[in-house]
DNA sequence: GGTAAAGTCGGACAATGATCCTATAGTTGT
DNA sequence: ACAACTATAGGATCATTGTCCGACTTTACC
């Protein structure tokens, strides 16, 4: 039973995770995540043979730790309106980490996209857990027909904000569209047939 | 004269720039802008000591082709609504671009937004130089007061778009959003107090 | 309790990174 | 033509990178 090894598995991946998202994925070493992780220069090749391994089960962990956070939130959550607002309570949830580092989903899939095709692939399905997700939401809402337009709206602006909070390190501005966030969630289930959900 | 002197400083500045762009400033090496620029190896380092050096040039240099090309849109278009509409029309202008590398600021201050704040302040100029042109020409449509505000707004609306375009390769989605903005902005120059003014 | 596998460890490896040196060639003003 | 720069050129340097090896120790099972 590799019950000990796999924690040291999982403590690489966590701290790859950390690191990824701090310093990039790029910029991260593999004495970094040596270091950080607390294992032996030599003993992570056991686990991983290339970086691109480790990046990829540091995707996989990040889609698990989403994926159960939204299966709570289904469970937590009569409505859907009320699982999109706690899908809002994000950004000021973690002003701070998007202030110094951007948003980890953002980050990770624009630092990829540039030259790194086959890993943003991976890093792509992050963006699609959260839009399936806010898609089934939005079509419980009544939004059927254009639930995954409406869902990647939202990922859009949210994608916007985490940006301009970040160049700027405006924690303001982030609250402040939080709240027109929020309002426009309302007006959508209000069903109200108004200029902005056209 | 170093005439000759400077053409050679221009040359590595614009390759260096389309790497970083293209490639991302950390990933982009001494080698590939020599190698680009068409100048031997040596040679570049009479021009700029560091890489950072040769940053802080493509960011300047930027900085200039930016704003000669808003001041160009200042003389030519009459209305600020006309010129509001000529920068929304940057985003279907390089829908390519932003398909393979996203967008070249919001990228750029992505990267150097984790680890290397002094560089990201740099590059932090590209954003407030149009956000201070976009603020005038809020201005001038009767928003003064909230003629920041406004212009921050836009910008972020402009980066999410551009890294869910990046992110999914998905350029219908850029123009349906571009034209959400376009929409946007005519009411706002039609001056109508609707909920998304405020 | 002994053997094979699982897991641990430190260091080696070649490649690439940014940076720098020094030698040569043009250009300039006198 | 000559000295003083300006600019070109290529290779050297040294740290860091990702990758890998081989020896060691622990664990699991017969």
């Amino acid at each position: 039973m590799p019950r000990k090894s796999e924690r040291t598995r999982q403590r690489i991946v966590e701290a790859a995770n950390r690191l990824f998202y701090h310093k990039g994925y790029n910029r991260t070493s593999f004495t970094d995540v040596v270091d950080a992780a607390g294992v032996p220069r030599g003993n992570i090749y056991y686990y991983f043979k290339t970086k691109d391994e480790i990046l990829k089960a540091a995707i996989q962990y990040r889609l698990d730790r989403i994926r159960g956070m939204l299966q709570l939130w289904t469970e937590t959550f009569r409505t859907p309106l009320e699982r999109i607002k706690r899908f809002l309570d994000i950004l000021p949830g973690s002003v701070e980490s998007l202030q110094q580092f951007g948003c980890p989903m953002g980050s990770l899939n624009t630092e990829l996209g540039k030259e790194q095709r086959e890993l943003q692939a991976e890093a792509r399905a992050l963006f699609l857990v959260f839009e399936d997700w806010l898609a089934d939401q939005l079509a419980e809402l009544g939004y059927a027909g254009r639930a995954r337009e409406l869902a990647r709206r939202i990922l859009a602006w949210g994608q916007g904000i985490s940006v301009i909070t970040h160049v700027h390190g405006d924690a303001d501005f982030l609250r402040q569209e939080k709240a027109r966030m929020d309002a426009w969630v309302d007006r959508l289930a209000a069903g109200e047939d108004d200029c902005l959900t056209d």
